[in-house]
DNA sequence: CGATTTAGTTGACATAGGCAACAAAACATA
DNA sequence: TATGTTTTGTTGCCTATGTCAACTAAATCG
């Protein structure tokens, strides 16, 4: 699992050594992340979406009304990136700015129709996906892992 | 765990509903991602190094000689990713590339003294960074985590 | 031998993120 | 009320990362 097959200068078959990247946390997360996240990535890619744009995009769903910076701070952004991100999701027309009634400063980020039918769409098909990528763990297993996450992200 | 305090337009603090993503692989991965990154990232810039860096670094130390192209494979990057990954290691003389012996086509990688110092010097800190960082999780729980993710890689 | 493949390299391009600056509006306070 | 500070959204610049196509030199295949 930590060996993988190569070939050096001879092109024989030869087992690279990974030394302690495999006992690393960040070294696991960085390969479970592109895994989990390549494939739905590419599914995404097909309706002009990223993977910050479904998680913002879902924010709002389940938050119409609240301001970019509220969000931003929600999935752990900036103010800057989520200029870019909330220009590129109302491009789509899958969200409004509307006028905030208390701030003419900030925008009331709210849901389109085609939104609420992206975000439905989008729902069904990452659990299939996460279905999918997570078949070698068991109900148990994957429970497990999910709630470990969730316990070092809360930190 | 899954709400967070935020403010709405009237700056009354509300919690923000995020539906369906904590129970997303995906997502509890991404944000545990970015969080062990962040820090240690910080840490490497200090060097002039990145992430991927440290690994191909590390694996250069532990499999001397091999081809950009086996490295390349190994970190699961391209040819012309490591191109640019080995000038700058090798810009900053951590590595070398040398003539491969039996392909004139071909460079082996090695490690140069300050490289080998360089691995030793990131090694201590990349685990003390670890231990900080993953200081809400207990021995068993990091262990665990360490394996279901490794098992999830694996497939 | 010629044709194909491979290793390394380069350049164009796209995306994502961090950082600094800025204007407009809101807020604090003297 | 007037003034200074903070906040919101925005833009531009820089870096890291990744894709893709093309190219040279060398190895390999038939």
């Amino acid at each position: 699992m930590d060996d993988e097959a190569l070939s050096n200068e001879n092109n024989a078959p030869v087992s690279i050594n990974r030394d302690i990247l495999p006992e690393l946390l960040g070294y696991q997360l960085r390969r479970a992340t592109t895994r989990v996240y390549g494939s739905f990535g590419d599914h995404l890619r097909g309706f002009g979406l990223t993977q910050g744009h479904f998680g913002v995009l879902v924010l709002i769903g389940a938050n119409p009304g609240l301001p970019q910076t509220a969000l931003a701070k929600a999935v752990g952004s900036t103010r800057s990136l989520m200029v870019r991100t909330i220009d590129r999701l109302e491009a789509a027309d899958l969200v409004r700015r509307e006028a905030s009634p208390n701030d003419r400063r900030s925008h009331a980020i709210v849901i389109t129709e085609a939104g609420r039918a992206m975000i439905d769409r989008l729902k069904t098909d990452v659990r299939r996906h996460e279905d999918r990528v997570a078949g070698v763990l068991n109900a148990e297993e994957f429970d497990s892992l999910l709630s470990l996450l969730a316990k070092l992200n809360a930190s």
